[in-house]
DNA sequence: TAACTTTTTATTGTCGACAATTATATGGCT
DNA sequence: AGCCATATAATTGTCGACAATAAAAAGTTA
């Protein structure tokens, strides 16, 4: 059971094929459009985002757009001030390390509700989902792919195998795209597969024991572990290059 | 430093006054206003909304109506099927257990970033926080004011002492108006005011001390024995009475 | 030239109306 | 009577246009 659903779910970047009637609802397109136009890096961090633009872009009227925006705006996608616009959000590093706090406690969380109640099917599918990853490292060892999206993938296994609904919905359909979007604006490579591959493996021994705490703390550690990393990563990269004039006011005509 | 603006937010119920423009535009006021009657349970759970109703009943037009039910939808506070309609969200106690698993995860957290991060005068405010408690429980014994919003102000203090604003506005713009929604829909007087009171102040202790592990884990103890206690009373309540014919298909004219 | 004021432009907020879809009511058939 | 098909009604989805606000440009004065 290998999920393909959260790497590939965008529905059509522009000049795609969606002959079935995927989604029914113009603002739900829309939507889903942007949202993988943004996480992408399509549309630039910081970029204005105006809706004749945009309408003419997609084709559609303003009304669908502005209830796309709405929701992109719930989802902390965009940010938008009363009268003046709205632009693509720009992930800051304070607001990066505060990401990964969450995904801490809600994933350590995950993982002690997915050695509670994960089936063994799930378990099986789980560890296939190891097995490809190993099989795209050994191979041909592309790590960006591994840390990009296989990765998410893990961890989207873990919350699916919380059966905790709320927990899913708000990782998967929250967190995960401003962790992608970070993937992209930081182009974090993060390089750490082989360790986090055996982490993974003990994460996956944990619950198939049904061992709640050890496979909380696993995952927590885990987590902590890429938070660490990327806070190197970080430090490094600031003290190689000590400011640089950065473009702003990107706009999308 | 008492804090008011969590408890009575609501700018204006149908019949208020807000003569300071508070909020610029009309999507923005109905959606608090519909917040807040979704939470005061004004507008009963699972009952349908139509937009042609409520757009007469707040004297504006779809459009905007129409994205402040985006953002509500967005908030898990109406559930939306597209061309069929809305309904308030009606929790299952299914759903609300799943909403104890979070809060334990993200407010143990909290408690720990708290610990942290939290200053000696935001600490005097937590204090000053209790003693208020401590006063509306010892005088007039009013358990159900001090379960009901009280509390949520003293959690409200320690999710702002995190110091993560992705941590906040989960917690507060989010999950806390599930909480309270819970409240008035199970009509949940919760009714253990001086073990939570006790608890309270071992959690500001371990947070003055600077100790983080033990400020998360008596916080995680504290969601869990009160996620224990709604069980506990859901399960009796339901041997009370078995099979009721409860209210459908409740609408708002 | 620099700073301030006024005019112009563009974008956002709001509204009413039409088209598409679903729910409801009516009528016909076994 | 009960069930299915049709027709009606209501609600949702979408669009274009106007009003209100903010940004940009032009003009004026020291």
């Amino acid at each position: 059971m290998a999920l393909s659903s959260f790497t590939d779910n965008a529905t059509g970047t522009p000049g795609g094929h969606d002959d079935p009637p995927e989604v029914r609802t113009l603002a739900e397109r829309v939507f889903q459009q942007l949202q993988s136009a943004i996480v992408r890096g399509e549309l630039a961090p910081g970029a204005k985002i105006t809706e004749p633009g945009l309408a003419k872009a997609y084709g559609i009227s303003r009304g669908p757009l502005r209830e796309a925006m709405r929701r992109l705006e719930a989802h902390r996608l965009i940010e938008r001030i009363p009268h003046v616009g709205a632009r693509v959000v720009k992930l800051s590093m304070r607001e990066l390390l505060e990401l990964f706090d969450l995904r801490e406690a809600l994933e350590s969380m995950a993982a002690r509700l997915a050695a509670r109640h994960m089936t063994a099917t799930e378990i099986a599918g789980l560890r296939d989902v190891l097995a490809v990853h190993e099989r795209q490292e050994d191979l041909q060892r592309d790590e960006a792919y591994f840390q990009r999206e296989g990765d998410l993938d893990f961890h989207y296994c873990i919350v699916q195998g919380s059966h905790n609904r709320m927990l899913m919905t708000m990782l998967c359909d929250d967190l995960y795209y401003l962790v992608r979007l970070y993937r992209t604006q930081f182009s974090a490579n993060g390089a750490r597969p082989q360790r986090a591959f055996v982490e993974h493996h003990r994460i996956v021994d944990a619950i198939e024991a049904g061992d709640e705490e050890l496979a909380e703390l696993l995952m927590r550690r885990h987590v902590s572990a890429s938070r660490e990393n990327v806070a190197k990563h970080y430090a490094e990269a600031l003290e190689g290059e000590a400011g640089h004039a950065d473009s702003e006011e990107r706009s999308t005509p």
